[in-house]
DNA sequence: TTGAAAGCGTTACCAA
DNA sequence: TTGGTAACGCTTTCAA
């Protein structure tokens, strides 16, 4: 309809130069006209570029991964990139499915956060296949960004807080065992157990997992074995949301009687009744600067800085 | 590595007969040996197929969003279909740009939640494009598909409820006027009133953003202007909260002298305190079945059923 | 049961 | 500044 060879229609619409403003104006109206819009995946396939990112999460049912996605969103339209959104439910091999389902060429990039898979493997991956953001793990190697959360300031700040309000004896509802966040969240609370010089036994510490109905059982175990704590740092706000819940109903008054201390500051922390004194961690920027590391990779693997450093911080509130 | 064609490859991988178990077995080993994956893109463009959906919702951080998308995921998943997500932050402007760019062939179909295009333009996007899935829209076209929230029935219980809670003056604290939800729901409640002859005026909806502070505000208007108003049905949790709120920073006991219903039961109105009752929609099944709609569309667009119709339950808790 | 050739809609490379 | 030709990696069609 232009006159044009399609060559020169194709620098047309990537407009990189070399084309003369007129034929340009002449395609562009062609391009109008017909409502004509380049595919995707012609594209893909000549370039060996879909611009797709793949978004791995635990489940976007979990209140922390909602704005974890809309700040990769955000940041990725920004590129003019389109995000597919996948749930592990925790699940090693639904997580290797949908690393090797979108090593079909199907992405450029790939941001992985909650994985379960070991380092190693991901290694190997990154080796023959994309670039991939990780969220709270240390894993040096090109081709994998991090993005790393100050837990450990974040349960220094929570401890700190307890110590502040005159508690003494505090207990840990710990995460599962097998996620790195929680593991950095103990660590960071044994020592500032042990920076105040506070009573600390192991049992203080009592893992399990990361749900509401979690939170009300640990804490049940934990008072009935050490009813000299009188205040709790929870690895996320779901869990001590239980922890509130199992004080209630044994008749403590909080922040009084018990306190307790959430972490990441999920939306529903500011709303519930007491409302949550808690760690707030800045979820859409987890989202958005794991997206930008991820970007500058795929432009060049060497271009993403070591580890993206997301800071933390109090938020006091009325359960502690 | 197997000795064959790359026809035979293909037949091997997509096994639909025509292959001798011997050859195919020896494929079979090559690929794996090799480490062979199929591109996506390229398969793609031979069949003009992606196996690749579009999700598109106003706001994945709106808690009403993540449930919804975690049906679209795991229905697609046993289809072997890949999700994209995106945010409109109901901004029509954006919503064009989505579907526009969606449109270079880049998805098989599209769930569009809380849409604000008009029906006609939907309905030519349908005609020379993809099929599509509409929440609470009444749009009979080939190549649409419907969700339909029972919001009718769903008002109805809400006021039966306070009605036998012993209220006679009930307000609505309704979403904004463009969401087709919520004119639903309006006249729903404008029905149930009228089917119990309770008082009733025009300014006792008041239309409002679907937001915390929305309901706060929005019960402080009416509170001034109808002091009689006990009791009050809520556009959806999210107010439902702000009225809680409002009513007791004026002192109210909940329930006994003011009562609030919500709508949708979203994660959070269990937790609240005191805890919320309200009307809940199966938000994974939304999902869910409108994938089930779209994907049968996409096999065949004559395929949906008229409306997927998604009914509603009354859950009594604290609130009222 | 297998293979050869064409085509899907773009971009890359080189020549004009 | 433009166009011709060859990829890109599959599937489809048809012939062997």
């Amino acid at each position: 309809m232009a006159g044009v060879s399609r060559q020169t229609v194709s620098r047309a619409i990537n407009n990189k130069g070399e084309i003369s403003p007129l034929t340009l104006e002449r395609v562009m109206n062609a391009i109008h006209q017909l409502g004509y819009r380049p595919s995707w995946v012609a594209r893909g396939l000549a370039t060996q570029r879909t611009r797709t990112l793949g978004l791995v999460v635990p489940d976007i049912t979990n209140p922390f991964f909602p704005e974890v996605a809309r700040g990769v969103q955000d940041a990725a339209h920004t590129q003019g990139y389109h995000v597919f959104l996948y749930n592990t439910d925790e699940s090693a091999e639904r997580e290797y499915q949908i690393l090797y389902s979108l090593a079909a060429q199907l992405v450029d990039g790939i941001l992985l956060f909650g994985s379960r898979i070991a380092d190693a493997e991901l290694r190997a991956f990154v080796e023959h296949y994309r670039p991939l953001v990780v969220l709270n793990r240390h894993i040096v190697h090109p081709g994998v960004g991090m993005v790393l959360v100050d837990n450990l300031a974040g349960a220094r700040l929570a401890v700190e807080h307890l110590v502040r309000r005159g508690h003494r004896y505090i207990g840990m509802l710990a995460g599962p065992l097998t996620s790195p966040s929680s593991m950095q969240r103990v660590a960071g609370f044994r020592n500032a157990l042990a920076e105040h010089q506070l009573p600390f036994q192991e049992s203080y510490i009592a893992p399990g997992p990361p749900t509401l109905d979690g939170g009300r059982t640990i804490t049940e175990q934990l008072l009935r074995r050490h009813p000299e704590i009188t205040a709790l740092l929870a690895y996320n706000d779901v869990m001590a949301l239980g922890a509130v819940q199992t004080y209630r109903t044994l008749g403590y008054r909080i922040p009084e009687q018990r306190a307790v201390v959430g972490f990441d500051d999920i939306w529903i922390a500011a709303l519930t009744h007491p409302a949550l004194t808690t760690i707030r961690v800045n979820k859409y920027e987890v989202g958005y600067r794991a997206t930008q590391c991820l970007l500058s990779m795929i432009e060049d693997v060497t271009q993403c800085p070591p580890a993206v450093e997301i800071g933390v911080e109090l938020v006091i509130r009325e359960s502690a």
